[in-house]
DNA sequence: AATGTGACTGACT
DNA sequence: AAGTCAGCCACAT
């Protein structure tokens, strides 16, 4: 429990910590399936901490062996700039919206 | 030390 | 429904 007016900061072991975490969580992300940025925050403990996973994403080589075209926007939107990432979702049966977004709705992994 | 930058989110137009 | 904005936080400069 952390005091509420002092921000609790990660530490590098932490960081290094949710890392692991992150890429696990994605890891098992099931096929036909999505989920959020936002999510894999708070199953990893670090709930507002979702732009730390599209950074760890982007940029840990580990995750070119993951499923990471499986996690989106909360709004289902895809990734800038990875074209593809649409295309292999298609591919595995995830449904689009009119507006170009994953449909949520049918497709947000959400483990209890 | 200070500032700018995102594979983000929630609230508000 | 689609944009804007402020808050978010580690990192790079």
């Amino acid at each position: 429990m952390y005091p509420h007016d002092v921000p609790y900061r990660m530490s590098t072991e932490d960081a290094r910590c949710f890392r692991n975490d992150v890429l696990n969580i994605v890891a098992q992300i099931p096929v036909g399936k999505v989920t959020t940025y936002g999510t894999i925050a708070a199953l990893a403990g670090w709930p507002d901490h979702s732009r730390m996973v599209g950074r760890i994403l982007r940029y840990s080589p580990e995750s070119a062996l993951l499923p990471c075209h499986r996690v989106v926007t909360i709004a289902g939107r895809t990734a800038p700039g990875w074209n593809a990432q649409r295309t292999l979702l298609q591919q595995e049966g995830v449904t689009f919206r009119s507006n170009g977004n994953v449909d949520m709705q049918q497709h947000w992994w959400q483990p209890v």
